[in-house]
DNA sequence: CCAATGTATTAGCGTATAGGCATACGCTCC
DNA sequence: GGAGCGTATGCCTATACGCTAATACATTGG
């Protein structure tokens, strides 16, 4: 019963875990949350600079995360899809249900 | 109006993602959907080493995807939450979203 | 065209981690 | 206790990636 479901796929759903999977690029989607916004108001609000910011842009864009939009001089982005923060939501509610696991665990001791 | 929520849950957040932003883990939960295994047992389904899938399933046992049950000589393991795989299918659908968006993008060219 | 401004890109450095090998630990049976 | 097996751990190398500074590119206004 060999599953190995497509090592390629694997890699691609890897690949995408992956662009989530640092906390400046988290910051900027949860920035993003208020609407789009240009690199120059996300280098105010989270605490990166402009080339990093705009290397984590590229590569959340590539990966679909986020859409953009020029406008003269100006790049617009914005979330391309809200299941992003489903994810994480998911993800902070499992932080949450261990947290609260060793707290148990700890009382229980 | 700095939002900034909370850099220290970014970076657990973050963290968890980081496990599942590996091909071979991905595996590992993959072939656990089956049910509970040894080590041996997923030595032969996934193409990775002993010592390597001892490391990676310590990784996704400390971050709370895996629990493991020792019995004798064997140890099996087990996914502790299957919202691991709801993760996984969001991500899927994503790849096949934009894969289609891509399709969609040749055709128009 | 030139200057100014916003954004993207390149090069270099430091750190983190996957993978393989060797080995140590734990358990069972003789 | 010793042998054998399953599992875990430490060391090492190669690679990937985030961050910074410097620079290039693009667009607008004078």
């Amino acid at each position: 019963m060999a599953r190995s479901l497509d090592p390629q796929l694997m890699r691609l759903v890897a690949a995408r875990f992956k662009v989530l999977a640092e906390p400046a690029r988290l910051a900027i989607l949860d920035a993003l949350r208020a609407g789009e916004m240009t690199v120059t108001d996300l280098v105010d609000i989270t605490t990166l600079g402009q080339a990093n910011l705009s290397k984590h842009l590229q590569l959340l864009h590539s990966h679909g995360f986020v859409k953009r939009r020029k406008d003269g001089l100006f790049t617009y982005y914005a979330v391309a899809n809200r299941d992003v923060y489903r994810l994480c939501d998911v993800m902070c509610g499992h932080l949450e249900a261990e947290a609260t696991a060793r707290r148990k665990l700890a009382l229980a001791r």
